[in-house]
DNA sequence: TTAACAGGTCAACGCTGTTGACATAAGGTT
DNA sequence: AACCTTATGTCAACAGCGTTGACCTGTTAA
């Protein structure tokens, strides 16, 4: 266990390093999130940090734990920017798609990040503030408490899960990215249809859907399902 | 680029290792399967797998091009492993719910494997086999072919995109699990129902649910809404 | 003014994937 | 049966990784 750090509320004394920065936990989080979008995964290492920070590396653990801790706190910090750039009308199955549409998009702006953290629970502040409000939206739907945590909890990981599969696509490093678009069109497109037909037979959507994320069909299938099941309970409620 | 390797098919001197053991790709990756399954995601290094195997760890090199590249011969060996014990009975929803249930509970069984691979386009044996199955599947069910294609990439990909994430969970290491799972304990079922009224009021519930993988509710939710759109597809191809 | 100590720095540890050079036994050819 | 080619196992080395303990120094409270 590694005790050197300090809590953010106890520190006072700040003192600059050799090159005149003066450190923060938000400007390390800050740096690592410009690190992993510029120059990608790979490129987020304790030394490649410090270098970035203009800090020895080491420095880093006056502030973090160890790197899984840093993780999390970069997670939260996603978390925090997808919810406030989300604005809520009213309407729960169009604010819960755009919600999903919004994780998933900010996560691939930084797939690095969303890789190595989506599937954390972090418990920190930004987390905790989306628990509220997504339970929230469901409640005020009308969904029934068992009911809204179970849509709550298939919704949030269904975005989660598939912000970090489509992620790890994107974060792949570039040769085996081109390699991976390549395996429809050059394997799956040219099988016979005597021994694949069904592949053969739809080869054509199959090039074309493949390329893009199943994450918008997936979504509205699942709050297509989510809508007739309040229906459902209404339905019920009534008579 | 490495070309040391030889194809699988080419290899016809097999020289024993220093040890006496013979190597052979399908050596290699069930001991890869067993070091993952018996000592977790860290376990797997060229080292220890050349300690496991009896070989000089460098001899990796000669069946595999790097390490990604046994990932991939590790990935299509657990699609195989899945799709062998499957037995579809006829009825597409019945068919499909029992397959995604066991490609989840597949990969959480290696969770390390599923983890590492489950984003990857193999492009392998297993992999055409599986495609080819389901599309067969939707197709015999009377989905039209773009209508399957969207939905197949939907199933598919979100059952690798639970399976990744509930297994990195379980993989996790074990501190870092443990603390996850009193998150919700000690954390949201302690706010206060004046700051977070949402999470205070479902708080039971929330303990309760989190701790499950959403996979079942989620895959329950897609396949209902794919039946209702089958249906819709009928009524109107009959008027 | 001074004493305490947070926090930046440095050197070192054991680990990783990967490569190039080398050694040798398998197996087809003669 | 001897030979030659070459597949394939081995070895040493490299650069880079996260992390730790010891050290040193500037900031701040008293």
């Amino acid at each position: 266990m590694n005790d050197r750090v300090v809590p953010p509320t106890a520190r006072r004394r700040r003192r600059p390093t050799k090159t005149g920065v003066v450190l923060s936990e938000e400007l390390i989080v800050e740096t690592a999130l410009r690190l992993l979008k510029e120059h990608g995964a790979d490129a987020l290492t304790v030394r490649r940090l410090g270098l970035a920070l203009g800090a020895d590396p080491t420095a880093l653990y006056r502030y973090f734990r160890d790197t899984d801790d840093l993780l999390l706190a970069i997670a939260d910090e996603l978390i925090g920017r997808t919810l406030r750039t989300w604005r809520p009308t009213g309407d729960w199955r169009a604010d819960l798609r755009d919600l999903g549409l919004r994780m998933h998009a900010d996560s691939l702006a930084h797939p690095q990040a969303a890789v190595l953290s989506s599937y954390r629970v972090t418990g920190r502040v930004h987390e905790i503030e989306a628990v509220e409000t997504i339970l929230g939206v469901l409640r005020g739907a009308g969904f029934p408490d068992p009911e809204a945590v179970r849509i709550y909890h298939a919704f949030v990981d269904q975005a989660l899960a598939f912000a970090a599969l489509d992620a790890a696509s994107v974060a792949l490093p570039r040769p085996a990215r081109e390699a991976e678009a390549d395996v429809w069109r050059a394997t799956y497109a040219r099988l016979p249809a005597d021994s694949h037909p069904h592949i053969a037979a739809t080869a054509r959507h199959l090039v074309a859907d493949m390329r893009r994320s199943a994450y918008p069909a997936a979504l509205d299938l699942l709050l297509t399902a989510a809508a007739a099941r309040l229906a459902e309970i209404e339905g019920q409620r009534t008579t």
